[in-house]
RNA sequence: CCAGAUUUAGCUUAAUAAGGUUUUAAAGCGCUGGACUUGGACUCCAGGAGAUGUAGGUUCGAAUCCUACAAUUUGGACCA
């Protein structure tokens, strides 16, 4: 194995690529378009998805578990539902196989067909408001607060790790409310928990928007969204929040009792997040040495290397640390594999993220110190042993602000005004990265830039600023500026 | 799904511009055992295992040429 890997700048696809085979996060499996999640891959999923999982419960939140299989009949209820799924769909025809009568192996068993097909999940709201329309009835079941943790299937035709793949895993929450306002309010509250996570945990900058019209869920009347930058200038849309209206009560007669005693149909959320987040994660910090794990969701915050090799005297210094560490709850380990020298242990620990490495050889034990070095500059120093626990406790969350200073500045530096056609197409061939500009508000317009640039409309920030303009295309009258980029 | 590229052992690569001499497909890394080693992927000794993506075709002879399929990959179309 070749000891770097491709460099960024050089080809950003091929880096993103090697990160994830390197640092042993997730390898392509014998399924075409799916992958195999490995345990370190895994475990940085887990931390996102505990702490989400706490995120949501706090807020009211409970999990539940609905079926893998969707009836088709189900799916086209909705209209412009079924429409934006029909081309993804995995679909299950037979129930059985039999031994080929004409030569070896198995073959589908041609008098084992369904009687109705089912579909494999792309997602959940039509299996659920079918659900939903037995367990609502009354005012006082409202609100209804359900999220599951499931794996969903999208017959995707090109993949990419993580960022899309053909079976993924995700939440998905889905809720019932008696008015407009509640049903609103989640959604947005939901898309605050999201931007929240991603920039906390994350260390992600996001930017909080609407979709226009034409980039909305299949079903919605409003998607909330999260998007981020990625250092190769491209966005990635993160999470996404649904205001669903009342499509799907009224595709499912979904009706209550209001107090007034008249019957009325829900309003509705979804929203959603998803391993696609990994890739995110992946994207926003790694650089040419190899993955960069924020310290908040690394599975191993510090590892400890003996040089150049464990003995007694490093052991116990080593091991002193260690209990330290972890009575501050700080997650460490201590490399004592004896078979691979320290500079090989050091280029290992950097490629898979680890945020911190501290280094004991005897020369430092003589003077009672250790090397502390932080994985997000490659900075290193040396700090007295007395009190490391708290230095290091300290550090941590000095590089998980790091990092996300970081990726902000180079969001702020990669988002650029501008007001003329000339500038919004050299910008964006050139520098890349969220344009803000002006648009008259029309489908057509955003078709029309899309087709000519491949960069789409991420969102309508919601904090953005009244401004009279003209559109940087047409140049019809604008309320105010939308953030433009070539997304993944 | 469209266009291009790729596919030889766990990984990386070799096998003359050209199908054939000992091609009985070669090697390095990784693996196993040992030595060495106080700061960046060493070095040395010993050991064992392992491959031409799949299916056809051309040929006296195919890793090498052709076709199809598959997977991967880059760019695109499509897509919450």
């Amino acid at each position: 194995m070749a000891k770097e890997i491709t460099k960024r700048d050089e080809n950003y696809s091929k880096w993103y690529n090697e990160i994830i085979q390197r640092a042993e996060l997730a390898e392509h499996s014998a399924v075409r378009g799916c992958m195999v999640i490995k345990p370190t891959g895994f475990a940085v999923w887990e931390a996102m998805k505990a702490e989400l999982d706490r995120m949501f419960k706090e807020t009211g939140h409970v999990n539940a578990y609905f079926p893998l299989f969707i009836p088709k009949s189900f799916l086209s209820k909705e209209a412009e539902h079924v429409e934006g799924f029909a081309t993804e769909c995995a679909v299950v025809t037979h129930h059985r196989l039999m031994v080929d009568p004409n030569g070896k192996g198995m073959v589908v068993d041609p008098s084992a067909r369904l009687e109705e097909e089912l579909i494999v999940r792309p997602t959940s709201e039509t299996i659920i408001w079918n659900t939903y329309k037995d367990w609502i009835t009354s005012y006082r079941d409202l609100p209804l607060l359900i999220n599951q943790w499931a794996n969903v299937v999208r017959w995707e035709l090109r993949t990419r790790m993580f960022l899309r793949t053909a079976e993924f895993l995700w939440q998905e929450g889905h809720t019932a409310h008696a008015t407009q306002e509640e049903a609103e309010d989640e959604a947005k509250m939901i898309l605050d928990i999201y931007a929240k996570f991603a920039e906390e945990y994350m260390a992600m900058p996001v930017v909080k928007g609407v979709k226009t019209a034409n980039e909305r869920f299949a079903g919605a009347l409003e998607t909330y969204t999260i998007e981020a930058l990625m250092q190769d200038g491209k966005a990635l849309q993160s999470g996404t929040s649904h205001f669903l209206g009342q499509n799907f009560a009224k595709a499912f007669e979904v009706k209550y009792m209001t107090k007034e005693n008249k019957e009325e149909y829900v309003w509705a959320t979804s929203w959603g997040v998803s391993t696609r987040l990994m890739g995110g994660l992946i994207m926003t910090h790694s650089d040419d040495a190899g993955l960069v794990l924020p310290p908040k969701l690394a599975p191993t915050q510090v590892v400890i290397i003996p040089i150049p090799k464990p003995n007694e005297e490093i052991d116990a210094v080593a091991f002193k640390i260690m209990a330290d560490l972890k009575a501050k709850g700080v997650s460490v380990k201590y490399d004592q594999d004896t078979t691979k020298r320290p500079g090989f242990k050091f280029a290992e620990h950097e490629m898979k993220g680890i945020p911190v490495r501290l280094g004991i050889g005897k020369r430092d034990l003589e003077k009672g110190v250790v090397e502390v070095a932080r994985r997000d500059t490659k900075e290193k120093s040396s700090q007295p042993v007395e009190g490391i626990e708290d230095y290091i406790v300290n550090l941590l969350d000095e590089i998980q602000k790091n990092l996300f200073n970081r990726a902000l500045a180079y969001r702020t530096a990669h988002t650029t005004e501008v007001d003329t056609w000339d500038e919004f197409k050299s910008v964006l061939e050139e520098k890349g990265g969220f344009i803000s500009a002006h648009w008259d508000g029309t489908t057509e317009t955003e078709l029309k830039i899309k087709e000519l640039t491949k960069a789409s409309i991420r969102c309508i920030a919601l904090d953005r600023k009244e401004e009279k303009g003209k559109c940087v295309l047409t140049g019809n009258p604008s309320e105010g500026r939308v953030l433009f980029a070539k997304a993944y």
